[in-house]
DNA sequence: ATTTGTAGTAGACGCCCGTTTACATGTCAA
DNA sequence: TTGACATGTAAACGGGCGTCTACTACAAAT
């Protein structure tokens, strides 16, 4: 195998930048505002590089889209426990001002028809298909929509009114209030209307 | 007065044109992916008269913005209708293709700085703001901004997933979800656990 | 030492953007 | 009828966009 000594043409080293830069560019600014010039600066690479190595900005976007989820281990898990463990993660989320980059990404992505597929495609595999295969009952795909509508739209939220509109929320509160909401669109048809209190 | 005939000149006419057709576009592709010179193909009227009558395609954009929203008439009457109104609402809009131009507008607005600020008040004076006042006891803010983020991700999901992807659930069955689901983040504290059955 | 292939670079290509300027045209008061 | 002013138009401006091409530089194989 070639040396791993200190190599400055890699190409796998260069490309993971552009990818890195173009996740974060991505996730803060949306697909149609972030330009390949700005990812490859950020990435100190050149902006030829990224069509070579992404073929387009629309196929680089598709690689960041497809990257790791918080949301895999959050959906995993009991049914049962379910509604808080998602009500936990968002309302972590929304008190902490980071938050799931990938969630952030398809909040952001806009409506260029170019990524509106693969976009798609992420949801549908990321948040609405797991989420469906733990509900138990009928109407589960619909369900699972609700439940994923609520997820798009805390970070809808946080894009248009900004990540401190709710830092200074309780975040026992939140955690309380969204548990109730997850609990409301998941629950099955006998306790759908019942309160997840023990 | 002058007189109401025929009138090829016409500013007011005109500048109703570039508005509505502004509206119409906005609300369907988002701030950014619209051009002016769409705007004004779509409106039959000429490029430079947007900037002439609107100062600029931001400035437009706001002009659209404070347009009339039928959120205002489903928020106002009495609060203990409130969860089933915005619900009945909300169900109608996801089951339909069509819905209300403003909240599709401020989902597809996008992440532009030049409209960040007017797209925040927006969503403020149309909807947390109005939210809030009508709910008593306390957290009635944070209470508000959650059932802000649920109304968004509806227009989110739909942006996502496509008008078609709700069209063929049951609407009443969405509107019995939705109404237990706004029950849980509206509720005071008294009946914040509590089935909005009767 | 020379060849070969790949990583990286500079710059241009064609296109579209929002905006502005200079000009034509219609309307109405004087 | 003639001027003044408002309405509408065509064309250009400067700039940024994604992409592509021609080129250089370097590492490894011969």
């Amino acid at each position: 195998m070639s040396g791993e000594s200190t190599q400055v043409r890699d190409r796998e080293a260069t490309s993971g930048r552009i990818l890195a830069a173009a996740r974060t560019l991505f996730a803060e600014h949306g697909y149609e505002r972030v330009t390949v010039r700005m990812i490859a600066s950020e990435a100190g690479a050149n902006v030829a590089l990224i069509n070579r190595y992404f073929e387009s900005k629309a196929r680089l976007f598709a690689h960041v889209l497809v990257g790791e989820s918080a949301m895999r281990s959050v959906i995993e898990g009991d049914p049962e426990g379910l509604p808080r463990r998602l009500a936990a993660h968002m309302a972590h989320r929304l008190s902490a001002g980071a938050s799931d980059p990938i969630v952030r990404v398809i909040d952001r992505a806009g409506t260029s028809p170019e990524i509106r597929a693969v976009l798609r495609d992420r949801v549908e595999s990321a948040l609405t298909e797991p989420l469906r295969r733990h509900l138990p009952g009928p109407n589960a795909r619909e369900r699972a929509m609700l439940a994923t509508s609520i997820i798009l739209g805390g970070g809808s939220l946080r894009r248009v009114l900004g990540p401190e509109s709710l830092r200074e929320a309780d975040p026992g509160f939140l955690e309380e209030r969204l548990t109730a909401i997850f609990t409301a669109c998941l629950a099955g048809p006998a306790d759908g209307a019942r309160t997840p209190a023990p």
